[in-house]
DNA sequence: CTGATATCAGGTGAACTGAAATCA
DNA sequence: CTGATTTCAGTTAACCTGATATCA
């Protein structure tokens, strides 16, 4: 899990030139780290990590999604999402059961306890993009959301299939 | 290092109900991952990852920076951050040198081979952010920009200090 | 003495590659 | 036969915690 919550601060030098602004590529990455630290922290309690979270999360909307599939909207090998999908199952989380219809595939859906996780710790989540978004008007809000929107799908990524 | 890139598009099924928005959170994290994948194949042939590129090109801006301070930039502990650096040096890409007015400190500076690191590969890692946003219109860029640099500061991260 | 930096030691989650089995 | 899904085996990078030494 994470702590890092270091208190940014304390001493100062290492040079500030601000000149260039900084690469889009940059602040991504420093927020997505920035959002990994504090919904670890947050669900801490539960013994899953932010990345567990967020596959549970996008089970919930998505009804009837395999592995694979999971692994295609998140940019990562079949391999890797196996991995995940199997901590979940050992949490008892999530469950997999095996297509009628194409038998190759092994459709996962949440358990009882996998929907009780969200429920519970969905509020604190939602609390933590508020802060993030916390000094931007609605306008911008939208703004916001559409270009990131964008830079998904020039990304080749989307919503699940 | 990274493949990933799969094909979106294949099979169907996994529901589609696109009626609730993805959370911001979730996007980000999309977006994140499929970065890195893309950033992890520019820089094979460099021997370095996405993770050690930027740091890289944190150094290179910022002049006269520690480890612990770098750790702050990137709300990673600073026991992480050594490690990546350790690799960094051990690579030859930088070099730490005492502080003579604090000697606690470890400053990190880029070697030639660093540098020219950075410099083959900018442009290709430009024409990633491009391609991006290239969607967006220049009046949307900025506000993605705006919006960004908002969350960051609401998350309380910044620029390296 | 407190707080910051750095390092040592040890651990885990989350990625990767390669190879193989099953099935459409 | 090709292509998709899954699984097995092994590896690595990037995080973490805890403890310790140095120095402002």
């Amino acid at each position: 899990m994470t702590h890092a919550r270091t208190a940014r601060s304390t001493s100062a030098q290492g040079s500030a030139d601000e000149s260039e602004p900084p690469t889009l590529l940059y602040v991504i990455k420093q927020i997505d780290l920035a959002l990994r630290s504090r919904l670890d922290e947050i669900l801490r309690p539960a013994g899953i990590t932010a990345t567990q979270y967020t596959a549970l999360s996008v089970l919930e909307r998505h009804v009837g999604l395999t592995s694979a599939q999971l692994a295609r909207t998140s940019s990562v090998t079949a391999q890797s999402m196996a991995d995940l999908v199997t901590a979940l199952q050992d949490a008892a989380l999530v469950k997999r059961h095996r297509d009628a219809a194409d038998r190759r595939r092994l459709v996962l859906s949440l358990t009882a306890k996998g929907r009780r996780v969200l429920v519970k710790y969905r509020p604190k989540v939602d609390e933590l993009e508020a802060e993030m978004v916390g000094a931007l008007s609605d306008r911008q809000r939208g703004e916001l959301r559409r270009g990131l929107l964008s830079c998904r799908t020039s990304l080749d990524v989307g919503p699940p299939v």
